[in-house]
Order: C-alpha cells, then sequence, then structure tokens
DNA sequence: GAACAATGGTTCAATATATGAACCGACAAT
DNA sequence: ATTGTCGGTTCATATATTGAACCATTGTTC
C-alpha cells in the first residue's frame, strides 16, 4: 500500500456520526503509528482536505473539498452517475427500469433503460410521473418533502381501477411503503404494469429521486418480486453514491426487515 | 514534499475550466514523472477521489468527492449560510461577490455570486486568494492569526503594478485595514479590479474568512465605495451569525468610524 | 497537589518505499 | 513507412517513509 493510499484512507473515517477524529483516536481506527498518521494528516491538512479545529484540536474535513465538490458537480452530469446502475439493474431484473429526480413538486423522468430480455416491455414514455399512481410518485411522496402530499391529493386522477383516488386510499398506500421501503404500484397506471422502486438521496441528504422497475404484471410472481427488490437496492444504492449521498440507516433498516420477513415466509411456506 | 502532498496537489488541477485531463497533459502541469503521476493517479482512483473516463481514457474529478462534502457540510455548514447574504450583497452592490473561508494559513474561495446589473463583471476564477494582494487576502492577514503575514511575506508575488511586493508595502497596507475595518486591493491582483472586503467571524470567536466585492475599477467611485462598505457590513454580520459568530466590538467600532469619518468628509465638501 | 494517563507533537536510525529513464503497444497524422 | 503522441509498465537506484522512544501539555484521580 502506497504512503499517498494510506494517507487518502484516512479520509474515510470522518462521517456525520463521526465528523471530528483527533490523532489518537485517528491511529487507533486505522491501525497506524502515531507519527505516521500526524505526517499524513498534515499532507491533508496542507491541501485543505482536511483542518484542524483550533478548539479541540482534533480534525475534521476540510473546506478544500467543497471546491472540488463543485467542480465535480459541473464535471459529471447526474445522468451519467445513472446510467451504469440502471443498465445493471435492466439486466438483473430483465424488465424497463427508470430513474426519476423531484424538482420542486414534481416528478421528472432523468432516464431509461430497457432490458432485451423478454419480447413484451413495460414502456412509459412520459416525463412527469403522477405522484399517486406510479412507483416513482409514491416512493417520492412517502420519502420526500412532506407538502408532497397535498399536491398528489390535489390531483388524484384514476389511472385504472385500483389507482388510489381517495386520501384514504393514498394514505394507506403511502403507509405501506413507509413500512417497506419500497415504492409499489400495483396495476395503478396502468393495466398491465406492476412497478417497485426505490429512493434516491443526494449530498443534501435529502430525498432526490427514485429509481424503479416497471415489471410486466402477467409475469410479476413473489421471487421476481424479491429480486427487483434485491436489484432496486444495489442500486439505489449505487446512485445514492455516484450522487454523493448515502440511503438513510431508516431505510436500510426497513429493506433489510423486509426481506428478512420475507425469507422467513418462504422457509415457512 | 512527502508523496502523499504530490499526490493530493495533482487535484488542484482540475477546475470547472478543465474537468478532464490526461496522464501527459497533468505530467507537463505538476512537471513530474509519467510514472509517479501515473502511480499518485491510482492512489486517488483507488479511494474514488478521481475517476477515469472510460471514453477518453483522461482522469476527473470522483464521485468520493461529493460524499465527503457532505460530510463536510453536515460538520461545519458554511455553504448554507451564506447563499442569501452573498445573493443580497452582489444585488446590493451590482458587483461580483466572493466570501473566501481561512483554513490553516491558505484562504479558499467558498462561494460567489455575480449580479447581473453590469455588462462588464469582474470575473475572478481562482481556488486560492494570494493574502498579499487580494481584498479578502488582505482583510485575513489583518484580522486573523498573527502568523499569517509571515506566510504572505513568503510570496510577495507582483501580479500588477500595484501589488505590494515589500515587507514595508504590506505592512502599511495591512496597517490601512486595521484602521478602517475594510480590507482593500487597489487593482493590486487585476489591473481592472478594485475589491473591498470585511471579515467574517464564527463560533470560535476568531476570524472565519472574508466576504468580498470585485468591484470594475473604472465605475468604482467614492459613493459607489460607501454603498459596497455598507452592505459589506451587513453581509459580513449576517454571515457571521449564521455561522454561529459576531463581529467583535473592536471592528464594529472600526466600521462606525470609517462611516461617520466619511459621511464627515461628504458632508464637509 | 503529586502521581497518573491521556492528549498532540517530534526525533532519528533503519529500511521499506518512491522514483524515473527506458521501454512497450496502440493509435493518428504526415 | 515514419514519426510523434498517448496511456501504461519495468527495474535498479536511492530517497523518502516509518515507528519506537521521547517530550510537553492538559486534565483526572486519589
Amino acid at each position: 500500500m502506497s504512503s499517498a493510499a494510506k494517507t487518502l484512507e484516512l479520509l474515510t473515517y470522518f462521517s456525520t456520526n463521526w465528523p471530528e477524529i483527533g490523532l489518537s483516536q485517528l491511529c487507533k481506527m486505522a491501525k497506524r503509528d502515531k507519527a505516521t498518521t500526524y505526517r499524513h494528516l498534515q499532507a491533508l491538512e496542507e491541501t485543505g482536505l482536511i483542518e484542524q479545529n483550533p478548539m479541540t484540536k482534533r480534525y475534521r474535513l476540510g473546506p478544500a473539498i467543497l471546491q472540488l465538490a463543485q467542480t465535480r458537480e459541473a464535471t459529471v452530469p447526474r445522468k451519467l452517475g445513472v446510467q451504469a446502475p440502471l443498465f445493471e439493474l435492466a439486466n438483473a431484473t430483465g424488465e424497463t427500469c427508470h430513474v426519476t429526480v423531484l424538482s420542486g413538486t414534481t416528478v421528472y423522468e432523468l432516464a431509461s433503460c430497457d432490458s432485451p430480455k423478454h419480447g413484451t416491455r413495460a414502456i412509459i414514455d412520459i416525463q412527469t410521473f403522477p405522484l399517486h399512481a406510479t412507483a416513482s410518485g409514491l416512493c417520492t411522496v412517502a420519502f420526500g418533502p412532506e407538502t408532497l402530499m397535498e399536491v398528489a391529493l390535489s390531483n388524484l386522477h384514476p389511472f385504472t381501477a385500483t389507482t388510489a383516488t381517495t386520501a384514504q386510499d393514498l394514505s394507506a398506500t403511502v403507509q405501506t411503503i413507509h413500512n417497506t421501503g419500497f415504492g409499489r404500484a400495483d396495476r395503478s397506471y396502468e393495466n398491465e404494469v406492476q412497478g417497485l422502486s426505490a429512493p434516491i438521496y443526494d449530498q443534501t441528504g435529502h430525498l432526490a429521486g427514485a429509481v424503479s422497475v416497471a415489471s410486466v404484471a402477467a409475469r410479476f410472481t413473489p421471487e421476481l418480486e424479491r429480486v427487483i427488490q434485491n436489484e432496486l437496492m444495489i442500486a439505489a444504492r449505487q446512485i445514492s453514491k455516484n450522487w454523493g449521498g448515502t440511503i438513510p440507516a431508516h431505510i436500510e433498516a426497513l429493506w433489510a426487515k423486509s426481506l428478512t420477513s420475507e425469507n422467513v415466509l418462504e422457509t415457512a411456506s
């Protein structure tokens, strides 16, 4: 391991849970010598990647990070961070996949990817997703800003027989999503389409969008659902990472619970 | 220079103007050996601080940057408290405004805001501000830690005819700032730019940064200067408040004196 | 208030690691 | 076919990294 790599590795110990780390503490975490770690920290400090809190003498991430982030954001448009995971998702599930972004109170399509696996595909060709009827929309309502619920309620257009058309229906649907961590639309937008989605987070720590799989309802089975959920988790994590965020712990917990409870059901049957 | 420092230094070559850099190109810029630079880039890539564009084979800033930035902003919310006052400042003065932060002995740009008022604008595209030549830098030297003066003296690069290039010059310039409470750079960094700045404080009670207005020298008048000083005071107070600090009484006193003495001059004339 | 155990920071001999000239294969232009 | 790039690799040389021991402060314990 090169000296540079060791130095850079130190950065990974800083997190929102542990934003400031003292020299000795960091030595323990990285299992390195104090002198070595100290010199590494100095190199990082020279570049402004970390700085020392003058009060506590502990180290924290520095201002240069923000400049680099600005450049990164300008350099790499968000779309680019979505392509690869979306492609993977489409291949792994054999279904059509989407990534949507939330802007204001509207859910826009950002990117989509078809899988060549099946002859029949769910083809969704819209630019904005109805909040109350699509998996992406519902997922966004469930985990996005509070105000979205009102907006959703203001337009409960009945696309299909199962579209939520009352405040109670919508509330119940969103509640389920809150409990499972996955957005879900059971033929509620198009009759033959079963949607599943997972939230995406960015560097602000707020919900930034959703990644979703639109499955042809006729071939939707519990097994496929489990596969899709699994792949959605992977995709959501990866896209969130590419966007500079992470899946919040409470969502991860929901997912873990969803999966284990399903495993229990499966082994029980 | 340590290997780690050399590695980290590579990051500074990436900017919005030059977001992707090839290996050979980067070697020329950094004046280093190709093999060395290549290994350094690999170390950076392992950590995700840079990534290689698979199409062009060139390197660009990586996704890990965004996550670090998220943590940094969560740890030390600086950008958050800056946007609104900076926008106000740009609108009120009609000039390009900056906020810089001091980390160690370096003055970093944190945010900038252009005013659409004039066709000509002062465009400053640097990541670190020279201590001896810019209003922000001088203001930071004047009100920051003592040691900054030595650092400033160690690099008196003559940007323009009016740049302070001797210890006496610099000392006199800083003395003026000590007396007025405003950083000032009369075309000392760029020929057509007149800079004014005010110090910012955080919860530690020490100087944390500076807010500055870069005015096009051709339209700089005593009236505009008074307007800018007034708006700078407002912005500096607000940003300091947002950062958990307050402008120290002695600075406020200087400002009060500056303004009244100018008023006296004005009424006398 | 003396002893103790943390902390951040420094030194210097031993040695593990970084270095760069030369080289390779691929590609583009002349 | 030649030449000049490019990104990437090799290996002997030597330079920069390492860590045990040390120091100075600070805060805690008895």
